[in-house]
DNA sequence: TCCTCACATTCGCTTAAACGAATATATTGC
DNA sequence: GCAATATATTCGTTTAAGCGAATGTGAGGA
């Protein structure tokens, strides 16, 4: 019913946020575009859950994907509706709190180090 | 695992937000205690519904219940983990920016009247 | 003590989520 | 076109949530 079209929103959103998996990987994106591979190395989960979790985050409208060769980069994008998105700004402040995430986002800068992705690809590749 | 401690606690909160009943719920306790009986005239839900989710918000640390006589008080309680308070805030407010979620309370607010509940009680006793 | 009211819990069922393992798809380089 | 790489999806299973219906519990009143 319409009566709760606004509240079942709001509670989709919040079953995307009840996994640490998917916690995890948004504290990742927070503030940067990041590669599928780089999610695997870091939280050092599989492949396909990985993939999985990012796919059920598309769904749910928080992230979107963006192609670039034989790889994914995923961004926060945070919904037009701002209910979601004060919710989301919490979200994201409240993980920047937590010591394993802010390990976790250091981690993923030294990786990506103070290059693009896009050049690390290709010094990959060569 | 330690590591996973404090997002763990984050996705727990979020599973319990994760639902249209239990967002109405503590929409209602927004700001006051609540009785059983209010909870299902106004969201027009069984009774065994209504309990079962206030016994999930409880085991989740977000509310708490009050006896008094045969009836039970139940009320917000935001946890002193000021991660979570921060979260609970902002839902709240989204929640209060809902067009049925302020008709639910209008509604509780007008069964209640300028009265209390112990008093309303008494007169429904009486 | 027994009955009733207010609420909580249990039971049986259906549905959805999460996972590892395996497989499919898309892109690039040869 | 074919192999290799990066990512996505499917399959089968396990676990948990949500529900209605039925039943249990605890407090007051007669």
């Amino acid at each position: 019913m319409d009566r709760d079209s606004k509240s079942q929103g709001m509670a989709k959103l919040f079953a995307a946020l009840a996994d640490t998996t998917r916690l995890r990987l948004l504290n990742l994106m927070a503030g940067q575009e990041v590669c599928v591979c780089h999610f695997v190395e870091i939280l050092g989960q599989s492949q396909p859950k990985i993939s999985r979790h990012l796919a059920y985050l598309r769904q749910a409208g928080i992230v979107a994907a963006r192609r670039e060769g034989k790889w994914m980069h995923y961004h926060i994008c945070t919904p037009a509706d701002n209910t979601a998105g004060s919710i989301m700004t919490a979200v994201l402040a409240a993980l920047g709190g937590d010591k394993q995430m802010r390990a976790e986002r250091g981690k993923l800068n030294r990786v990506c180090r103070s290059v693009s992705n896009v050049e690390l690809h290709q010094i990959q590749k060569g």
